[in-house]
DNA sequence: CTATATTGGACCGATATAGTCCTATATCTG
DNA sequence: CAGATATAGGACTATATCGGTCCAATATAG
């Protein structure tokens, strides 16, 4: 349904969480409790969203997490890269040879070119934007 | 990875060829040896497309399917929608009821504005766009 | 009546996903 | 230093989805 997994899913409420709040180190637990979702969940996001080098992580007491760029500099896009890996509509706009129609196929550089499109809108949206009601992107 | 699942990408693969093709009706056997996908899968993807209105079938000797629509009619948002059911791309924009932050989910708004957009940008592109090099959409 | 071709559904195996748990490591505090 | 707390990393399980196959029923052309 060209749906965003559930803890891609997540990973935008999680980030957008952090976008919104003033101070800048976030605890697990303290986002699953203020954000209903469990504990374990939680902590699987933002282990792969810190891989993915959006958060960064301070481990021992009084650690957690805290965005590791400006809101404004980090969009929608990238938090999908980060959890899903690389962007693409069909597997042939993402890497090549897993498709038998490849050579020669009619229509994969249509879906290249939607591919863009696409990834460019979502590339527009910050978290700046989702954390707030109106200006920027809306 | 946003991605599209395969039989969907081979319905687009299916419908931009009954597209590009003059004669109006083919068979299943033909098509799958055309583009190179196995018999049943194609055949299962026929049934899909038919039941989502998108291609009419006719039984018998010398059957086979057609499309229901003149190909500038029928657009890319709407191969997606009879292969994977009602488009969106969280949880949310879909139906209600299954996410716990949707009460006050401070996001969910974004998120249904960003799907009208992607969804309008796939509802422009049509069969005849997919199946021709210029003009249209591109 | 017989060939052929779609219909609808059941079915299976493989893969991906969501979610949990455990051990190791790092850091703050007393 | 020692203990408490918090993340890192990975293993693990259960479930859902996906890709693909197959079969009995129905419809049609000749």
């Amino acid at each position: 349904m060209l749906r965003l997994s559930k803890l891609t899913d997540y990973s935008t409420v999680i980030m957008s969480y952090m976008a919104r709040e003033s101070v800048d180190i976030h605890s697990v637990a303290q986002m699953a409790a203020a954000l209903d979702i469990a504990v374990p969940t939680t902590s699987k996001i933002l282990k792969t969203l810190a891989r993915g080098g959006l958060v960064q992580s301070l481990r021992g007491v009084k650690g957690g997490y805290m965005l590791s760029r400006p809101v404004e500099q980090i969009s929608i896009a990238d938090v999908i890269d980060a959890m899903e890996g690389p962007f693409g509509l069909t597997e042939c706009s993402v890497r090549a040879g897993l498709c038998a129609q490849e050579v020669g196929c009619p229509i994969g550089s249509k879906w290249q070119h939607l591919n863009q499109i696409i990834r460019h809108t979502l590339d527009q949206v910050t978290l700046a934007d989702m954390s707030r009601s109106h200006g920027g992107f809306w």
